[in-house]
DNA sequence: CCCGGCACAC
């Protein structure tokens, strides 16, 4: 088309680039870019923002702030398009500045603008945040569409405040598909997945038809709450008396559950019977439960599998010598190690997020960039005496094995979640809930100290791992070391 | 006929 005589219009143009923001093709878009810049033609509002929107969606901050700067009367698209740039990278600071800018320059935020923050909130786990937008929304008499309400939802559940979620949905009059969905999700991540399964019973009474993304939240919240049985009713359920064809995604979760649970032996049938090929979650859910059950027949079959998809992913070179360590087989270690070695890989770090005083602030394991990170490591000092103090011994099965005993136990000392608890110890007032969001899923050994801290420091200390919550009270974990 | 925001899994 660029190549042609036929000059396209402002309106082609702004097709082509939303179009070249949703399928990601970065290189097209800067084509179109220079494009519209050499051609002269009027860059409209409209224009800029789905270059905005184009270059967030790449990820491209510099560029889509670029255009953002260079447009003189911003409407409150603009406005959103660049939140969401900066929302979409988690440069939650850079987000609400923005905001705050926004309505200093006399532009009012709209349901869009608001829906963007809270999923922000909701994605780093910015409980305080999450509700100051809240209160904006109220404030400012913002006219809560369903969209909205379901990010706000999404937003407490996510934050861990599953009675603030209950509330809202509750309250809420216009509830479609999505927003029980959000719903059902959210109190299969927090472990109630007999609550999550009446909703089901509620969804049917109220003549709303569920659909895939439902069976996934439910047969999720059966997987985290060890409901086999009512699992493989779900599933039936969908099948039969709802009509939906299985996707991969539901073997997954069924996998999943079935592994969790320690049946093994079925969650691998699942695999072979099912009409589907099965894809790189699919071995590492069942790689993942043959961990937890110490399966290693099986959890080698897993591990080559993922290894021959997925060779380039550091993650199940790892496992698969984790597998090789537990069936104590040292050779197969070695070699593992080794041709990861070569390939210079490296394990994804742990990353764990603390919201204080309105900042999120974040630790990587081992991290030591934290500008109070000294009194970060005396807190961490303090922690493990107290664990010792209390009987606790470093389980340092978590880590590989060819580093000795001692440096395990630092290694452990300093995951990300540990560093991030000793700066919320320090800096908020005692008794204080304590709530961290992670990367990586919690290891057991800092679960173990987790729980033991809790109690030592009469903190309730809430931990939202890759996966789901655990609430953390008085030496015990909501999730029943079920998870 | 087109500039922006929610729900699932990894």
């Amino acid at each position: 088309m660029i190549e042609e005589r036929v000059k396209p219009n402002e309106i082609t143009l702004v097709s082509l680039v939303v179009e070249c923001g949703f399928v990601g093709a970065l290189q097209l878009g800067k084509q179109l870019h220079i494009y519209i810049v050499r051609s002269e033609i009027c860059m409209s509002l409209a224009l800029a923002t789905a270059l905005v929107d184009m270059y967030g969606k790449c990820e491209e901050i510099k560029n889509a702030k670029e255009v953002f700067d260079s447009v003189k009367n911003k409407d409150v698209m603009i406005w959103s398009a660049m939140n969401a740039a900066y929302a979409r990278t988690r440069c939650t600071d850079q987000a609400f500045d923005l905001f705050v800018k926004m309505r200093d320059n006399g532009v009012t935020p709209n349901q869009v603008t608001m829906t963007t923050l809270i999923s922000l909130c909701a994605e780093v786990g910015a409980h305080d945040m999450g509700k100051w937008v809240h209160t904006v929304i109220d404030r400012q008499v913002i006219e809560m569409d369903t969209i909205l309400k379901t990010a706000l939802l999404e937003m407490y559940a996510k934050c861990g405040d599953i009675d603030g979620a209950s509330k809202l949905f509750r309250e809420a009059k216009d509830r479609d598909i999505g927003m029980w969905n959000t719903m059902m999700a959210g109190l299969g991540m927090h472990g109630c997945g007999k609550e999550a399964l009446e909703l089901l019973s509620e969804i049917e009474r109220v003549g709303v038809r569920p659909n895939d993304i439902t069976f996934i939240g439910l047969l999720h919240a059966c997987s985290h709450a060890g409901l086999v049985e009512e699992g493989k009713l779900m599933f039936e359920k969908m099948v039969h008396k709802f009509a939906l064809v299985p996707k991969i995604e539901h073997y997954g979760c069924m996998v999943d559950l079935l592994g969790r649970a320690g049946h093994l032996d079925e969650a691998y049938e699942i695999i072979k019977n099912m009409p589907i090929r099965a894809n790189a979650i699919i071995w590492s859910v069942l790689l993942a439960a043959c961990k937890l059950h110490q399966n290693a027949v099986l959890g080698e079959i897993a591990a080559k599998q993922l290894v021959y998809l997925e060779p380039q992913n550091c993650g199940y070179n790892v496992s698969m010598s984790n597998i090789y360590v537990m069936a104590n087989r040292w050779t197969d270690v070695a070699r593992v190690r080794k041709a990861m070695k070569n390939k210079g890989m490296k394990k994804e770090p742990g990353l764990s997020c603390i919201e204080v005083n309105g900042y999120v602030h974040e630790f990587i394991m081992g991290d030591r960039t934290h500008p109070e990170i000294k009194k970060v490591n005396d807190m961490v000092s303090d922690m493990r005496n107290k664990l010792k103090e209390a009987g606790y011994r470093a389980d340092t099965s978590a880590v590989l094995k060819n580093i000795d005993e001692e440096e395990k136990e630092t290694a452990l000392n300093y995951h990300s979640e540990k560093l991030a608890m000793a700066y919320g110890l320090i800096s908020t007032a005692p008794g204080t809930p304590i709530r961290i969001v992670k990367n990586l899923r919690v290891c057991n050994g800092c679960h173990t100290a987790t729980k033991l801290l809790s109690k030592i420091y009469q903190r309730g200390i809430i931990v939202r791992d890759r996966k789901r919550f655990h609430h953390f009270r008085n030496g015990t974990c909501s999730c029943g070391d079920y998870w």
